[in-house]
DNA sequence: GCCAACGTTGGC
DNA sequence: GCCAACGTTGGC
């Protein structure tokens, strides 16, 4: 038989404010659902996403940085906080810590980086990242995938 | 705390 | 269907 072919991995950018969601509080809890997005663009990138999937965790307002690599483990459902309402939520468990958080400042100083969603699109809180792009981050935060 | 960017809403 | 008003996000 020949081999199932798997689905590429994609790979996503989600923002959260510390003081409201942290990094640090998603390895506490092990795995939450990205729950509150009330942006359609955003709904719709939540919806491409697969089970697999890695999101590179971004720190917004405080810290501003890239501090984490999530993976979702669920794909989208409806937001059990918004009944009624056609808004989506996916699961996310803690997938590695960056060895070094990447600022905003280290992403805008690098040209190759410049068509990163994260900058064109700043205040899309779910935006899609370009492998490479991926690949950059993880390589200025010292972190193997 | 200010402000620019921009998505959303509602009046017409 | 346009566009002004408004609200929100997020960088500075």
């Amino acid at each position: 038989m020949f081999p199932v072919p798997k689905a590429p991995v994609q790979h996503w950018l989600i923002k959260s404010e510390p003081f409201k969601y942290s990094w640090a509080q998603l390895e506490k809890d092990g795995r939450t659902l990205w729950d509150g997005v009330r942006n359609f663009e955003a709904r719709n990138n939540l919806r491409a996403m697969k089970e697999g999937d890695l999101c590179l965790f971004y720190h917004s307002n405080e810290g501003k940085d890239v501090v984490g690599i999530a993976r979702v483990v669920r794909a989208a459902y409806p937001d059990p906080t918004a009944p009624g309402e056609d808004w989506s939520v996916v699961d996310v468990a803690p997938h590695k810590p960056l060895k070094l958080a990447v600022a905003l400042d280290l992403i805008k100083s690098e040209p190759s980086l410049s068509e990163m969603q994260l900058l064109k699109r700043s205040r899309l809180s779910v935006v899609p990242v370009e492998k490479s792009h991926f690949d950059l981050i993880l390589k200025l935060g010292k972190t193997k995938a």
